[in-house]
DNA sequence: CGGTTTTGACCAGCGC
DNA sequence: GCGCTGGTCAAAACCG
């Protein structure tokens, strides 16, 4: 438990309601069997094991709080870096579409296009609904397809380090292909949903051209089913995917990962957040076109007001969220309700 | 043993 | 028709 809060926040909050029916049983077992070696357990023990409990949740609550905050770091200095990689296309010729692509495939110009509508709408989706024509496949046949099936984008800060293409997204995926591309020299993986045998959604993921630490995954369809919850970190692939033996990773990358993790799971209300702590730092520079110098927005989240801000910013959408709440309040009655039990029981 | 990953083979679309 | 490319298949390997 304590492993899957430290990975993921918003998803497993989210889904918290279904577990704690299934996690609390284990608990009341584990608390009977204490309860079998000591005849009488005084109800003050039970409080103080209650307060401890609490203390722990909060604990946990104040990691998850700063991991938000690393997101948040993380979220926009990927933003700087997009915003100026931009810029410096768009300083030069207008029709410089193809610079850096000597072959200057129309692929690449649909993708750069669609990257300018996502640096222009502030990044502040992260995942971008794509048209029938923005997809990177060009043959008619998936064309066809887009028509149909719903296609987005997300892009994903990872660790340098990590070689893995691994989007945690909450869903279950089963690779069943890897193709190095013509346009971008690091493998592209194929993935399928393996959740529900009859779930049509595929994704793609590939690093990059530009900047190798981002993973770009590319959605095709909609899933037919809810998001899985497995006992595992937000789990996405398989087991032997959640760590990477070649390369130790798995640590070191999961704290990047989270950040679109989260973006994914609950969009709104983070985005919320994320354009408040985005107004606060970009005041002095209208529409952040401007060239600022590098590192401006990083000293300005250094600032222990910024900090604070953010804080109070991701803890207050911790407890507004309803799931949160009722996922509290389940593990508080549920315990209210083991001790009543086990008192009967005496 | 079942599910997943790996990876070479295969297929279809496209341009020349 | 041929070669190139992206996408998929499927057998073997791997893993828990």
């Amino acid at each position: 438990m304590e492993f899957t809060s430290l990975v993921d926040t918003s998803l497993d909050l989210n889904f918290r309601p279904l577990r704690v029916s299934d996690e609390l049983p284990k608990q009341e077992v584990e608390s009977n069997f204490i309860g079998l070696g000591r005849d009488l357990v005084p109800v003050k023990d039970e409080a103080s094991n209650l307060m401890e409990e609490l203390k722990r949740v909060n604990a946990e609550n104040k990691k998850l709080t700063e991991m938000l905050t690393v997101m948040c770091q993380n979220y926009n200095s990927l933003r700087n870096q997009l915003t100026e990689y931009m810029s410096k296309q768009n300083s030069s010729t207008s029709g410089a579409d193809q610079d850096q692509n000597s072959d200057g495939s129309k692929k690449i110009k649909i993708e750069n296009n669609n990257n300018n509508e996502i640096v222009k709408s502030s990044v502040q989706v992260l995942n971008s609904e794509s048209s029938s024509s923005d997809e990177d496949s060009s043959p008619k046949k998936p064309r066809e397809e887009h028509i149909k099936t719903k296609t987005s984008r997300v892009y994903m800060r990872t660790e340098p380090s990590d070689t893995s293409l691994i989007v945690k997204d909450g869903y279950q995926w089963r690779k069943y292909g890897q193709k190095v591309t013509r346009d971008n020299p690091s493998p592209r993986a194929y993935f399928k949903c393996s959740f529900a045998p009859t779930c049509p959604v595929k994704k793609k993921v590939q690093r990059s051209v530009e900047d190798q630490s981002i993973l770009v995954a590319t959605y095709e369809g909609e899933h037919n089913h809810s998001k899985v919850d497995t006992a595992g970190p937000v789990t996405t692939t398989s087991p032997s995917s959640r760590f990477n033996p070649k390369n130790n990773t798995y640590a070191a990358a999961v704290m990047p990962r989270q950040t679109l993790t989260l973006d994914l799971a609950e969009p709104k209300t983070l985005q919320n957040d994320i354009k408040k702590v985005h107004s606060i730092t970009s005041t002095s520079s209208a529409s952040g076109q401007k060239r600022k110098s590098p590192g401006t927005d990083q000293q300005q989240q250094n600032r222990p007001e910024f900090q604070h801000f953010l804080i109070e910013q991701m803890a207050s959408s911790l407890t507004k969220d309803p799931s949160f709440q009722a996922a509290l309040a389940a593990a508080i009655s549920g315990k209210f309700l083991q001790n009543n039990s086990n008192t009967k029981d005496k």
